[in-house]
DNA sequence: GCCGTATTTGACAACGATTATCAAACCCAT
DNA sequence: ATGGGTTTGATAATCGTTGTCAAATACGGC
């Protein structure tokens, strides 16, 4: 199946740059709607899951089972720091952790051991900003 | 709010202790119904809703957004290792990733550092009985 | 045991995020 | 420009979950 270059695509590939944070399929949308793109929401829908089999977004899923969207700059595994108050990104890799989880795994008998791992915080600039 | 003992109550705290894996609400309801409890989907959700706000069953989200919900043992903080196939689970407590989350976090600035960690795999009696 | 009432239930509708549908629009090699 | 496979997008459908609200129930007080 080739990968034709369309106005759409290269406006979510776009939109993805310019925002540089997690976003949800549906900010996305509203932002490009918002900049002028005529754009559905099935077709942002299937740019961002094409983008993300193909390794060019991060996915996340928020705790209420939303899933947010960031292009990486890493293709290889790894993991997000995110500030829970302005959403700044910092890309992880964490060759202790790898090697933790499946020792844990093989530890238990268990095989194909997948993780996921979140790290949420403050940033510098949040708490200097907004004390408690 | 007074929560009252209900026979629906008893029946998923029964189902829970009796399934000691993560499931979802849907397994739960259906393992009920199958045994013979006549008892409505929402009110089993309703019941681990609750159950999750007392710190009485543990919560985590699968792939696909969907909650899995299992009795919990420890109080304190841990995390999960979990079959993908049959739901079996082992409580891991792991100070080596606590520390390295907290680590990198201060690393690069962020305080209050939180973070979510699963780990899945196959375990070993569902890897012999379903070949790949 | 029986009442009264506030709580709980459950069938069903509603919800929000996501995916499927499929004819019309489009990209692009020729 | 043309033809044919790819992509789009409005809409319907799906899936897990939550809201609704009248009927059923638990339980303190009699």
């Amino acid at each position: 199946m080739i990968q034709r270059v369309t106005r759409q695509r290269t406006a979510v590939a776009g939109a993805l740059i310019a925002l540089d944070d997690f976003r949800s399929a549906q900010q996305l949308h509203e932002y490009l709607r918002a900049h002028g793109d005529s754009i559905g929401l099935a077709t942002v829908y299937r740019t961002l899951q094409s983008l993300a089999e193909a390794h060019q977004v991060d996915v996340i899923r928020t705790g209420e089972g939303e899933s947010l969207y960031r292009r990486c700059e890493r293709r290889e595994h790894h993991h997000h720091l995110v500030c829970r108050s302005c959403g700044a990104t910092v890309e992880i890799d964490g060759p202790s952790v790898e090697s933790w989880a499946s020792r844990i795994g093989a530890a238990h008998g268990f095989s194909d051991i997948e993780h996921t791992i979140e790290l949420f915080g403050t940033c510098e600039a949040c708490r200097s900003s907004a004390p408690a």
